[in-house]
DNA sequence: TAGGCCATCTGGTCCT
DNA sequence: AGGACCAGATGGCCTA
């Protein structure tokens, strides 16, 4: 397949489909085709669910054997299941929010997780640049305040 | 068909 | 004890 490259949207810009910025933070993975077709849509955790049900019994391998777990260890493993498929599902949802914030061409080209991290670091360090240099002041100045948990 | 991306399962570890 | 978090494993889907 065609070589992979972290797409690195150049700061501040929307990002192009198969643009490359070899300066970019972390150096090179994945790469354009999914910004050239949109084709893959992520899937609403109920249809995931739905859709993955078959693959969701799959396993690997030694401890699946039934009956070795006793019904109260395969309760709890399954709520254990349960809570991490929403916990990813809540990750999933703050990645998509941060997704809709950041510019794409085109509007509808979908980010790959870690090429969504990386555009927004790279966007909010341009941003902070930015007004850095518009203010005459310096980047500590503009730093964001610190995530307050809870908050 | 290979390789990238993704969702899910799982067991370990840490925290409350 | 139970939940949150994490990383590894697995297999499906998709594109070049």
């Amino acid at each position: 397949m065609a070589p992979q490259s972290d797409r690195s949207p150049d700061e501040g810009q929307p990002y192009f489909g198969g643009a490359e910025d070899p300066s970019s933070v972390a150096g090179g993975g994945s790469a354009g085709s999914r910004g050239a077709s949109p084709a893959r849509t992520t899937l609403a955790p109920r249809e995931t669910a739905a859709r993955r049900k078959g693959k969701a019994r799959r396993g690997r391998g030694k401890a699946r054997n039934e009956g070795l777990l006793s019904k109260q260890k395969r309760s709890r493993r399954m709520k254990a299941n349960d809570r991490e498929r929403n916990r990813m599902h809540h990750l999933n949802s703050a990645l998509d929010a941060l997704r809709s914030v950041l510019p794409t061409f085109p509007d509808d080209a979908k980010l790959t997780k870690i090429e969504t991290l990386r555009f927004a670091h790279n966007y909010i360090w341009a941003y902070r640049d930015l007004r850095c240099h518009m203010s005459g002041g310096s980047a500590e100045q503009l730093l964001p305040r610190p995530y307050l948990p809870g908050a």
